[in-house]
RNA sequence: GGGCGGUUAGCUCAGCUGGGAGAGCAACUGGUUUACACCCAGUAGGUCGGCGGUUCGAUCCCGUCACCGCCCACCA
């Protein structure tokens, strides 16, 4: 303390009892930067902290520097030190610190420089004695001097100048210890030594120069972020412009509501240039040429300067990426390009910099860009946020990590050595090149395959769902890979009986059942998939396709086309013109997903006009209810059919009679017009129309009709009264569930009708379903 | 410390405005019928993280706990 003054130190308990007091004649602080001390503004306690409250207001010495020109310094308040933390009592080096300095701005403590951009102790200006005895009269109360004089008092002691920061450290805590002037304690054997603390604290390290940051005052230019956030906050709450999926507004409010001043101006040699000129009395000359700077200097200093000298600084980067929506179509000069273009749409990226760019695009946009009626215009109307792809352990994949697989590697497939060796090679630290090696041969023991590019964009695509992130699953690229393979053969298949796309096909004129029901999918799918699309739900346009040109077109289409393939007549002819055009609405649909493949696909099956990405986007054409049921009911007997025959392990080869027994007209029908397609696939050797359902046999219960395939000395029939109970139980169960919702009163009172009436209706079939199950259990088990 | 998100089949993930859960891969059974074994047919597998609440009804809405992750700040 200054002039040898004491307090009485007395530190209490949570209950206020005193638990230690000492008459004290210093203030202990603690640091982990002690060269910093020669800055020193203040002390600074919490206001209520009372164990310093004799003392606020007074002065204290710093322990540092020459003792004849010892420095003193105020003992303030404020609300940043943590009573509870350490002593209490916090340093103030306001220019070497974010929060001493802010606690230095509220209370009017002057930033005193110590370093040089080398992080190196200041060499310049005036002696030591003549600087510390101004920061002296300051600390006085001689008041503060402006800014540019603060900077030039240089406290560092002629000593330490022009050392390295942790020379300076060094030195500063010997001659401190030396001194006698550190916190001592006393260890086992009763020897007394410097306090250190061996603490872990959070060290912010230079991105690339992996560098301890050291802060320090600099002279910058900033950009008013709050006064431009408002305008971009407000379009974004009044739906303007739109986040897709919405809650990514709540990040974008969080920020720009948050937002600091924004330094843009960066120590780089590349970038754009900071458009500012000082002549040689440091004015500042803000213009877009040399020759503009030179005109308005000489406008406001009355005569020309004799030279002006550019501000070597650059833009950062995000400044210049902010004007990237008008500045790519000529802007300033008010371009066709500039008036068609702007505002643009949709603007696709990761949530990973909506602050960085987004948010400051909008900020740009709305300041720079108007609209016909002058108004502040939006860079785009929508924000679609995607997943961020990440590796398998869901961490973000970086190149300095080594975590990264290089999409080409997916695309033309890489052997584990050259994978290897990629991922190694150019690591920003090259002693983690074995524990990466090592990583990449156990997770990847054999590379990639090569799966090519439509294959990862459409796993992508499809597992870009609105969630946060997408962990890349080398399996599911591979499965998607055999979708492409499957179209692929689907379409060789297609050529070889004859199926083209005619110019002059009429879909609406189609005939036959089957191709009615598939243009009645067809057009369900283009709805879908250009709904999800409007919605900007990739994944479920992707997976719409998927199911209808595997389960749907592969699985059942072109299997029911086979028998008519093999026929001749006009249902043939139809059909390979229908296939061909249903192939060609695939392709189209397929394009954004898999472009290289379908547009391959569309050129080798007939002589095109223009390419797949110049033909209109598809829409839906015939809708058929009826097809689609007699048809989905031809699917449903076929499946069930193979399910009972896979269940009764009834071999593949063998072709068994079908009966059909309790059938409507309708039913008869349609029995007798897809014989060809039941007997083909389901191995049937023929199909009979029965009186009553044969004793003995499987039988299959589907609608109105029961199927049976006589079975005698075929199969066990315990097996088959077993599969027939087991499906009576999951009948019985179902039953019971509705029965208990529908006798509920306060389901049926509250809830809406609809549902009610679906319930019932399902019940319904249910019962009815289970009638027939039940006859047929009995039948063999009688 | 502040904020945000996640926890659904063995794995990777869907499930949009509450009405008994789906896909791909893997698994299992069986298949060389002239598109496709990167295939076909079939099967199995889930008290939707735990506990409370709202509701006639909760994977879905609310609260809470646990675990995981991301962003921001950071202790003199």
């Amino acid at each position: 303390m200054a002039d040898g003054q004491t307090y009485t130190f007395v530190q209490k308990d949570e209950d206020g009892n005193v638990v230690f007091e000492e008459e004290r004649d210093f203030i202990s602080i603690a640091t982990t930067r002690p060269e910093t001390m020669l800055g020193d503004g203040a002390v600074a306690v919490h206001p209520d902290d009372e164990r310093y409250a004799p003392i606020v207001g007074k002065l204290c010495e710093i322990p540092v520097g020459p003792k004849e020109h010892r420095r003193l310094i105020p003992i303030i308040t404020d609300e940043y030190p943590d009573p509870d933390f350490g002593s209490g009592a916090v340093k103030i080096t306001g220019a070497h610190d974010f929060n001493d300095y802010q606690v230095a701005k509220r209370n009017g403590i002057p930033l005193y420089r110590l370093m040089d951009v080398k992080a190196c102790m200041r060499e310049d200006g005036a002696s030591y004695a003549e600087c510390a005895a101004q920061a002296m009269a300051v600390a006085k109360g001689a008041g503060l001097p402006d800014e540019a004089a603060v900077d030039a008092i240089n406290l560092v002691p002629e000593a330490y100048r022009g050392l390295d920061r942790y020379e300076a450290r060094m030195k500063i805590v010997e001659d401190i210890n030396a001194e006698g002037l550190a916190v001592f304690i006393r260890d086992e054997d009763g020897n007394d030594l410097p306090f250190v603390e061996n603490k872990k604290i959070m060290q912010p390290f230079g991105d690339r120069s992996k560098v301890v940051i050291e802060p320090m005052l600099t002279d910058q230019w900033f950009v008013d972020a709050k006064t431009l956030a408002e305008p971009a906050i407000q379009s974004v709450r009044n739906g303007r412009t739109e986040f897709v999926p919405k809650t990514w507004e709540n990040t974008y409010f969080h920020w720009m509501e948050n937002i600091e001043p924004w330094c843009i101006s960066r120590q780089l040699w590349w970038g754009h240039q900071i458009p500012a000129w000082y002549d040689p009395e440091g004015n500042i000359y803000v213009a877009k040429t040399e020759a503009e700077a030179y005109a308005l200097a000489e406008t406001e200093r009355g005569s020309a300067p004799s030279e002006l000298v550019r501000d070597p600084d650059v833009l950062d980067t995000w400044f210049s990426s902010a004007l990237w929506p008008f500045s790519t179509l000529g802007w300033p000069d008010q371009t066709p390009e500039l008036k068609r273009y702007y505002q643009t749409d949709v603007l696709v990226t990761g949530f990973d910099i909506i602050f960085f760019w987004v948010a400051r695009m909008m900020m740009a946009g709305l300041h720079f860009m108007k609209d016909e009626d002058g108004n502040p215009l939006e860079p785009f109307h929508t924000v679609y946020i995607h997943a961020l792809v990440r590796d398998e352990d869901g961490k973000k994949m970086s190149k300095s990590i080594g975590n990264v697989i290089d999409p080409l590697d997916l695309i033309q497939g890489i052997d584990a050595d050259g994978l290897v060796a990629k991922r190694t090679y150019g690591l920003a630290r090259p002693q983690d090149a074995p524990r990466i090696e090592k990583e990449t041969r156990k997770r990847y023991p054999d590379g990639f395959e090569a799966y090519g590019a439509d294959a990862l964009r459409f796993t992508l695509a499809i597992m870009a769902a609105q969630g946060r992130d997408v962990k890349l699953s080398v399996e599911r690229v591979a499965g998607y890979r055999n979708f492409g393979t499957k179209l692929w053969n689907a379409t060789r298949f297609a050529q070889m009986n004859g199926v083209k796309a005619h110019p002059d096909f009429q879909p609406d004129l189609v005939n036959h059942t089957i191709n009615r029901w598939i243009l009645t999918e067809l057009s369900a799918c283009i709805r879908e998939v250009t709904d999800n699309t409007q919605r900007y739900r990739f994944n479920d346009a992707a997976s719409a396709l998927y199911k209808f040109v595997w389960n749907t077109f592969c699985d059942w289409y072109l299997e029911l086309l086979k028998p008519i393939f093999n026929g001749d007549g006009a249902a043939k002819l139809e059909s390979q013109q229908c296939a061909g055009f249903v192939l060609d609405q695939i392709y189209a649909l397929l394009h954004p997903y898999m472009p290289f493949m379908t547009e391959e696909l569309f050129s080798l099956t007939g002589e095109r006009e223009k390419l797949l990405c110049h033909t209109s986007w598809p829409s839906p054409v015939v809708e058929d209810e009826a097809a689609a049921a007699e048809i989905n009911w031809l699917i449903d007997v076929v499946s069930q059919i193979r399910s009972v025959r896979a269940e009764m392990n009834i071999k593949p080869s063998a072709q068994l009679e079908l009966e059909v027994s309790g059938e409507d007209a309708r039913t008869r029908k349609r029995v007798e017009t897809h014989q060809g397609a039941l007997t083909t696939m389901a191995r049937l050797k023929a199909i009979l129309f029965v009186e009553a359902a044969p004793k003995n046999s499987a039988q299959i219960v589907v609608g109105e009709a029961t199927y049976c395939l006589p079975l005698e000395g075929v199969v066990d029939f315990a097996e088959e009264s077993a599969r027939l109970e087991k499906e009576l139980k999951k009948l019985d169960g179902e039953i019971k569930r509705l029965n208990g919702k529908l006798n509920n009163e306060k389901f049926v009172a509250n809830a809406p009708e609809t549902i009610v009436a679906e319930e019932r209706s399902k019940l319904a079939e249910y019962v009815s379903q289970r009638e027939k199950v039940q006859i047929a259990f009995d039948r063999v088990n009688a």
